[in-house]
DNA sequence: ATAGCTGCAAATGCTTTGCAAGGCC
DNA sequence: GGCCTTGCAAAGCATTTGCAGCTAT
């Protein structure tokens, strides 16, 4: 009555995971439909293991971590640094930038985020090369 | 022989301190004169405190730590989030944008930053403010 | 079969904290 | 003197790692 593994998985997220030459393992899959079956997300890794245990996904933290990274790796996530005390990965990884509401903890994609411009930025220096542009505008309540 | 404690503190970091609400200590003296006297510095609290058991300054990791947060709190310093696992700060309080060269976990002014503009940052969302914009271009080896 | 994953628990690394001793006003 | 600060060591947290058992191919 359980033979076939995947019949509840997105067939995306596997071929997605295949590509980034990634074994889709049960946990992976599911994961993966977590952080890209609905738009852009923000989360940590408490967060994501938080919601998957929620939703009665047998996985642990440890496994949690090591997916994120692989997925970063992978080209499928993106990490942003805003907390000095959590990091928060983001399904996006195309090039955009934040809110930060300080308060909450919570990191949003600024709306209309390709208006965004960061102008007159200045060469790399010699021997570097420019790994990418960050930029977070934090947010305190009023 | 040594009755005055203050004869080789500079008295600008002593007053800095005052007007920040703060005593000035033999070690928030020495750690002030570490980080104000020589332009622009980024530092995390081991480096700090590294440069200062260098320089022959008795002060524990903690107290450097204590110090770096009630600088900040006083608006002597600023936190900046670039890496995960480090925390850094910035003697320059002035708004401004920075490198990180991530092979190096380096932090720098960007040269001539006032010339580097974000341009459409949208209106804070109703019931906050915007605390402050943090642009970082992150350099990696060529 | 076997190389790759997962989970647990222990380890790590940065940062914070409790509290007794010491310093500043 | 009294309150603030320091230092040490212990505690705290998020994250990583070692390794035995499990899984995808």
């Amino acid at each position: 009555m359980r033979k076939k593994m995947r019949d509840n998985t997105n067939e995306s997220a596997v071929a997605r995971l295949r590509e980034a030459g990634l074994r889709p393992t049960r946990q992976r899959n599911e994961l993966a439909d977590l952080l890209f079956k609905e738009g852009n997300r923000h989360l940590t890794a408490e967060t994501l293991h938080a919601e998957a245990v929620g939703k009665g996904i047998r996985v642990s933290l440890a496994t949690v971590y090591n997916t994120l990274h692989q997925f970063t790796h992978a080209g499928l996530l993106r990490q942003v640094m805003v907390d000095a005390t959590r990091s928060y990965f983001d399904t996006n990884t195309i090039e955009h930038h934040h809110f930060y509401y300080e308060d909450e903890g919570l990191l949003a994609d600024i709306p209309g985020t390709e208006m965004v411009a960061v102008d007159n930025v200045p060469n790399a220096p010699a021997g570097t090369k420019v790994s990418r542009v960050d930029v977070v505008v934090r947010l305190k309540r009023d």
